[in-house]
DNA sequence: GGCGAAATGATACTCGATTCTCAGTTATCT
DNA sequence: AGATAACTGAGAATCGAGTATCATTTCGCC
């Protein structure tokens, strides 16, 4: 197996994906590469200082990593697998619930449900 | 100090808070009264039990808590004290975002930024 | 091929959140 | 008051996520 590239495989995997993916996540995908998990984490780290990608926190905890030339856009975490799916378009009205005095800097919208392949299987 | 009627402490503080609290933020609040952590974790925990509080995840971990009796409404999470508040009011439009196959069950909209305290003694 | 620097995998470790344990306390019922 | 069960506080134990360590491997360059 190859090796000093791995930096490069859990990119890849990451770009390929279609959502933000947890450590964890990506680790396990990469299962039978021999990426250790302290790889990913590395690789991960590296990326988003170097700006290549960039951290997403949904509920539940855990941070999930994507690359960041995507546009703005939210997630539909599916309560099944757990895995969070990429959702372009976004929402308005978001300015009139900001209380006075608050300044808004950023949202985030998840919506929660059933992914297509868990809702097939049950 | 009277004991027995802690889980009374417990929920009647969040009954007053402004947004859903953690347990830490619970019990910080609770200094001075001699309630333990753990006694705020089993009050917590009765509380969901037994229908009367809901426990909400945010962004960054971590579960908060608030007495399940709030209409639909989503929070302001403050970047600089972690605080969430809850903000009533919704959004339209996030069917349309949901791909095809997908069962919408829910949906959390939290919005980020300073609140007002935070940013005053900016 | 030989070398020093960077990268890697396995695993020990840290840290925070939550749960568990247990002895002492308080409530309830008589 | 006495017996018993529920409640409580303090701290130990557990659990998972993420980080640090270290010997080994690979890279880039000569």
């Amino acid at each position: 197996m190859q090796r000093a590239k791995q930096q490069l495989t859990v990119l890849r995997s990451l770009a390929e994906a279609d959502g933000p993916l947890s450590a964890r996540e990506l680790w396990s995908r990469l299962s039978g590469t021999g990426v250790g998990l302290a790889t990913v984490y590395r690789a991960l780290q590296r990326g988003v200082e170097e700006g290549m990608l960039e951290s997403v926190e949904l509920l539940g905890g855990g941070v999930r990593y994507e690359p960041k030339d995507r546009e703005h856009h939210h997630y539909f975490l599916c309560s099944t697998c757990d895995h969070a799916f990429d959702l372009y378009g976004c929402v308005d009205g978001l300015e009139s619930l900001v209380p006075d005095g608050f300044q808004l800097t950023g949202h985030e919208v998840v919506l929660l449900g059933t992914c297509d392949s868990c809702g097939d299987a049950a």
